[in-house]
DNA sequence: GCACACCCTGTAGCTACTATAGGGTCAAGC
DNA sequence: GCTTGACCCTATAGTAGCTACAGGGTGTGC
């Protein structure tokens, strides 16, 4: 089959199964007499292993070495392939707490501006403008116990 | 001060001082005989302002808007400020949202993994090459619900 | 006269694509 | 034979927000 069948098959972008080849993680297909890729139904299945380690947010890395422990099921431990998915989960967690700590701070911003008026009264500008100069903010309150050092 | 002595101030980086200016964030200091910039009182603030607000996640354009609205307090009202930072808070909510159904969908996927064993027989290896089949994975259930579309 | 810290510009790298520009190939229809 | 249109090719540049050089100039102390 060719580059665009393969395309609609995945739901993945022609120049995305391009990158995909360039970065090594999709074999070259044969090619016809004019050049263009030829595909087996094998490269569906690939592509479709990349696709959905994608969708589970791993990097084309970790999915490069997940496709190669996977072509070469070697009798060794599946230890890597486990801590490679409990970093991933580890990496996960960290951005949701850093996202919740910054909806909080982004929260607690917004509540300096409620009733309507003027840009020049703005709660939040002001609050802004003040921490620029080293005044603590709604946002980005103390830690517990110990000062901001300014 | 040189630009050295206003990274140190605001522990932002020289290079990040200078990639600001060039992108229109922090005005273009006087220069020195030299060529070397030399950077006012007033500077510490803004680049202050920029670090306070990337440290709440937005973006470098929205800083822009924010910095003109800052240097520019027209008595217009401060509906566009409140509608930045409110979009800024449906972004990083609608990203954690994302990222949880990721965590949920990894835990799944990990949970096919417990007692030690190998690569040939590794639960998640499994799954993954099953799902590249077409066939239903841990991670990706077919519905949220109980309903199963027929 | 030299060492060393600091400064300058310009460019390339990072992630995972996406979007062109500028061309070649192939089957159908006239 | 000729044209149209869908498809394919490579190569390059762009996205966000920096970061890291390379290759040079400047300023001060000894
Ligand atoms: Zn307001
Ligand atoms: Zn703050
Ligand atoms: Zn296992
Ligand atoms: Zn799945």
């Amino acid at each position: 089959m060719q580059i665009g069948e393969l395309a609609r098959q995945t739901g993945c972008e022609v120049e995305t199964i391009r990158y995909y080849e360039r970065e090594g993680l999709l074999p070259a297909p044969a090619r016809s007499a004019s050049g263009y890729r030829r595909y087996e139904p094998g490269h569906v299945e690939q592509l479709n292993f990349i696709r959905h380690c994608r969708s589970l947010g791993m990097s084309l890395a970790d999915i490069r070495q997940l496709a190669d422990y996977h072509r070469h099921p070697a009798p060794e431990p599946c230890d890597r392939v486990n801590a490679l998915i409990d970093d991933q989960i580890r990496r996960v967690h960290s951005q949701i707490e850093t996202l919740q700590q910054l909806e909080r701070q982004l929260l607690a911003l917004r509540g300096r501006c409620h009733s309507p008026h003027t840009l020049a009264d703005c709660g939040i500008l002001k609050t802004l403008e003040d921490a620029s100069s080293g005044e603590p903010c709604a946002c980005h309150p103390p830690a517990t116990g110990k000062k901001i050092a300014g």
